[in-house]
DNA sequence: TATTGTTATACTCTATAACTATA
DNA sequence: TATAGTTATAGAGTATAACAATA
């Protein structure tokens, strides 16, 4: 024992990814019914999140994806003709992504088992404490963010 | 956009994977200084809270690794002598695991410094909010776990 | 020169099935 | 027959660097 270092089961990180386990074992036999991996996932809500085209460097922010690895995710999807590329009039580097109607009829199936799956969390769980933990998550993610307007005094 | 599901920001699969990145960015430069990957490192951290050996499924349930990823990863950790294994007596079919004396050595030498991570995290976040949140996601990961007496009556 | 995104490369993990040894 | 673990195999993601095109 290393009696030095706080128990394992009372780690954050693995807390988190214990709970994101529990979460994600409910909703990933219906992505694997559309084929969808996580990650595949991931950038279609990101897409579906947004009415206007999204940058390809806005999605890896949003979804925790490295480039390359989105690089191939977006051949697979736009493949399968769920997400549509456009280029930026503005700035002919950065290329510009909509989820198809494809995508938009694919997250249309798979929105309403989701919310049912959600629904079933917060009837166990509880809606209010589940509002309470997202804003506790929320925070805990933001700890590092410094504020834009602090930001901008700093740089 | 796809009004029937919940925005994407609220969502509770992204929220954890937010939070976890969010914590881990402060922990893996430490990890790489010692050539771990996460997945290593959990192994090594569920090994160091026990003082027994402990089983290969055991760890698995543990750390979240399937069985062929687990067996690859303690190849490279016994390769680095940091776990050793031994053969239960009593089931010549399982193979028990101990951290071995550098691995106790490693393990040391990262905790203090993950401490100091940690005691930042407590120290922006507030102590007592952690031990709640922490608390809360406990509870989120156990709902589908059914309570042992009850599952024997199940069952 | 800096930025956006892709390609190259090597490694690691995921996931399922088939297999070996033991119970 | 069932269980513990390994091996085989295919696929997907991670991570860094090098690159092309544009700003």
């Amino acid at each position: 024992m290393t009696p030095e270092m706080r128990p394992f089961s009372q780690s954050l990180p693995m807390a988190l990814l214990r709970a994101r386990e529990a979460a994600m074992r409910r909703f990933r036999p219906m992505l694997a019914e559309h084929d969808l991996t996580e990650q595949q996932w991931r950038v279609l809500r990101a897409l579906s999140a947004s009415d206007d085209p999204v940058s390809i460097g806005e999605v890896a922010d949003h979804t925790f994806l490295l480039g390359p690895s989105l690089s191939r995710i977006l051949v697979n999807l736009e493949q399968r003709r769920l997400v549509e590329r456009s280029t930026n009039e503005h700035d002919q580097r950065s290329a510009l992504l909509t989820l198809s109607g494809d995508g938009h009829a694919l997250v249309g199936r798979i929105a309403p088992r989701s919310e049912e799956i959600y629904n079933g969390i917060e009837a166990q769980f509880g809606a209010d404490r589940l509002v309470a933990l997202l804003e506790e998550l929320a925070a805990l993610s933001s700890l590092d963010t410094v504020p834009d307007h602090i930001r901008a005094e700093v740089s």
